[in-house]
DNA sequence: TAAACTAGTAAGCAACCACTTACTTACCAC
DNA sequence: GTGGTAAGTAAGTGGTTGCTTACTAGTTTA
């Protein structure tokens, strides 16, 4: 018969939900968001959700583990396909942008999770895949630091701090206008004077 | 009778609320405060907060104008306190750095507001204190370029975000590792970076 | 084909939330 | 002093939340 059996094999749904979770939250703020709210926005009872999910903290995991998995992979890419390590930087830094333009609601998810409390496991992951980002990035301008691109006595650790808090300066004012529209260009333009910030001056 | 009256107008109440606000905020996350949590932690009842604030919306609404009058004071204040704009750039980043470490719960606060929906009146409040905040650092940079001080065809618009964006960049790496200690040493480093960015270079 | 399993529904449950109500008690102007 | 008001309590109330239970139906496999 024609009837449109829409039952799903768990990991099609698991991903479903993600992917829900991520798209509501590029309007409503994650802290808000329901079980109800999931289920309802993919055509899914409440109940049916605990079928894929045991709990929603679980799941809530399961979102920060996707986020992880992807943005990696795409920043890695990134510093992967320039030989110059400064060009790597560039790279990453647009790589990051552009992943935020394509998943506006990552940002405010992560954002959620770092207000929590002390040691919740979610805060936990999210402050592990900063250490892996920060590393990324140290490795690339320690080697830029090591052909004589940059500043001589250039605090590498500030300077990782200044990458990606300059990106979140980018998210902040993105988020506030709630578009992400003409994010690629503010980036380019705040990533050049990083660049002219941490490169060894040159004779003009 | 020494019967210890705690019967205060409401005047030194709304304070006391807004501060407990503020504090709980430096660790539990602004969004699971509830009014319980507020009531007990002044040592009140429930229902009497009710008795200062109309909804919970009017509090947190009171909340954010308790930080913009006096992080915005604050920045004037230092900004005005150079005569030269790019020291007083410094001064404000510093102000800032300050006010942070001495109200952890003021930038939990301020994030989660901004990961509202569209056009709550919260959020229109946080967006209009950032964008007299970006008014000052312009003005500042303005000066400063009259001065002939800063890189020719500097993006200022670009360098008022980098301003902000690595501010907050050094909040997150606070909040991640819950405690402000050793903020106004990073933060130092950074500004020291972000000034070489904007900065005509000089033969050395 | 029957058994086992998996994905779904509908209804309900305890806990909790913002807020209200009914009432009491301190304070203050006259 | 006395009457009005402002600040407090204690006990609800309706609505919502995360999650469970009892049951049904589709899919897989021996």
């Amino acid at each position: 018969m024609p009837q449109t059996t829409d039952r799903q094999p768990t990991q099609t749904r698991q991903a479903e939900i993600i992917a829900a979770v991520l798209a509501r939250s590029a309007s409503q703020g994650p802290g808000t968001i329901t079980t109800q709210d999931i289920a309802s926005s993919i055509g899914l009872t409440h109940g049916a959700l605990f079928k894929h999910f045991p709990t929603k903290a679980a799941l809530w995991l399961a979102v920060i583990d996707w986020v992880d998995t992807h943005l990696m992979a795409r920043l890695q890419t990134a510093a992967d396909s320039c030989d110059h390590p400064v060009a790597a930087l560039r790279a990453v830094f647009m790589a990051h942008t552009d992943f935020v333009v394509t998943h506006p609601g990552v940002p405010r998810f992560i954002f959620n999770e770092l207000q929590q409390p002390e040691d919740s496991p979610l805060k936990h992951r999210v402050s592990d895949m900063l250490g892996r980002y920060r590393q990324l990035l140290q490795a690339l301008l320690k080697h830029a630091a090591s052909l004589g691109a940059l500043r001589p006595r250039l605090d590498l650790n500030a300077a990782a701090t200044l990458f990606i808090g300059s990106l979140q300066g980018l998210v902040m004012q993105a988020m506030l206008r709630d578009n992400t529209a003409g994010m690629r260009d503010a980036a380019e333009a705040v990533f050049a004077i990083y660049r002219s910030a941490i490169l060894v001056e040159l004779a003009s």
